[in-house]
DNA sequence: TCGTATACCTAAGAAAATTTGGTATTATAC
DNA sequence: GTATAATACCAAATTTTCTTAGGTATACGA
């Protein structure tokens, strides 16, 4: 989960909790499902970590917390894509019928 | 891990645990490495849900425990392989840069 | 006014992995 | 010859990560 969301705060600059479970669920048309119970423990670990700086807003009485990458976290962020990608390729060698 | 191992057994046939190891090492140069602590309690959870079968073999006084799918593992790699895919191919919704 | 959507959150439990330990044999290096 | 690495199996404790299930509050449509 890390990569994708530090991934989902690069391309779009900054956003919110519940933006990014909407997002998700969009983008993978309801494949993926980012759940809250999953999603705020690690923003906020993440936000401890000095990786994400948050900003409140409000909208329509409503309060929004928009969390985006800190200096560090764009490092780090980097690091977590390649990692992921290393991983990916990995395991395309794994599934990869061998004929190829 | 378990669409992995059962790929495995699919391309291979059968092989016995520690084989499965050297072998993810050996394809992805070592990027991949499963843990026995992961990987044996789960070829024997495999085996209890019928997935997998198991014959003992000895070779120069060691014990080999070769595991191979039955019929319904069969059927139960190609549902893992295919959900793995689905999920992959999400992940790459995420990852991907806007621009393609 | 009642359900759904928006928006935040936590805590308990489950699932899956890592870490660390154990047994035993064989091959290799010193 | 003896210690270390490699082969081969396994289990238990811990940690990490996620799901499930709950809670609060506002806004909107039927």
């Amino acid at each position: 989960m890390e990569p994708i969301i530090l991934s989902l705060l690069k391309d779009n600059g900054k956003m919110y909790g519940y933006q990014i479970t909407q997002h998700v669920k969009e983008l993978t048309k309801g494949e993926l499902q980012i759940t809250e119970g999953a999603l705020y423990p690690l923003l906020h670990r993440l936000e401890e970590e000095g990786i994400l700086d948050t900003e409140m807003e409000s909208v329509d009485n409503r309060m929004r917390k928009y969390y985006s990458l800190t200096k560090s976290g764009k490092k780090e962020t980097q690091k977590a894509v390649n990692e992921l990608s290393l991983f990916l390729e990995s395991l395309q060698l794994i599934l990869q019928p061998k004929t190829v």
